[in-house]
DNA sequence: GCCAACGTTGGC
DNA sequence: GCCAACGTTGGC
């Protein structure tokens, strides 16, 4: 059982938007950066707790949890010449980039803005404050802990 | 919209 | 395999 942070822009897809999904279960696609993938694919396990993060956004925050449902298992997207997410270097046999299905668990009654998380001592650590631009990234039990404390408001 | 940080590409 | 050019991410 892991811990994870995921980015998503919520003009794209947002935490509310996984909620209205069937079964509040969604896909998590759409990566195509090597370090995140490897952690999708080799580490991201089901029952694994996810911090939702909002990116590129107004207010940059962690906005609420998510369960993983489903581990990786290759991008459809990949291979759909129509998709934006499209790789013609990808097949089928060896696929590139992967995906996992994940369910809507929380949304925070208050959000926990990233200016917020740079300026806590506890959260120093965080891969969000070191590597800002990484899309997956681990969260030790320790940062979901007080992340939760934080958005309960 | 700007720009810093960082990842990827491709010539050599 | 180096590295310059270029593209992308994402905070501000």
């Amino acid at each position: 059982m892991n811990y994870w942070l995921f980015k998503s822009e919520p003009d794209e897809y947002s935490l509310r938007d996984l909620a209205a999904e069937p079964g509040r279960t969604g896909r998590w696609d759409g990566i195509r950066n090597y370090q995140a993938r490897n952690f999708l694919r080799d580490r991201v396990q089901e029952g694994d707790g996810v911090l939702f993060y909002h990116s590129a956004c107004r207010l940059p925050a962690v906005v609420g949890t998510a369960e993983v449902v489903r581990p990786a298992y290759p991008d459809p997207a990949q291979f759909d010449p129509e998709s934006p997410y499209f790789d013609p270097k990808s097949t089928a046999g060896e696929p590139r980039w992967f995906c996992v299905d994940i369910r809507w668990q929380d949304e925070f009654a208050r959000p926990v803005p990233l200016a917020e998380i740079k300026a806590d001592p506890e959260l120093q650590e965080m891969v969000l404050v070191k590597q800002g631009r990484l899309s997956v990234q681990p969260v030790t039990p320790g940062q979901w802990r007080h992340l939760l404390e934080l958005g309960r408001g």
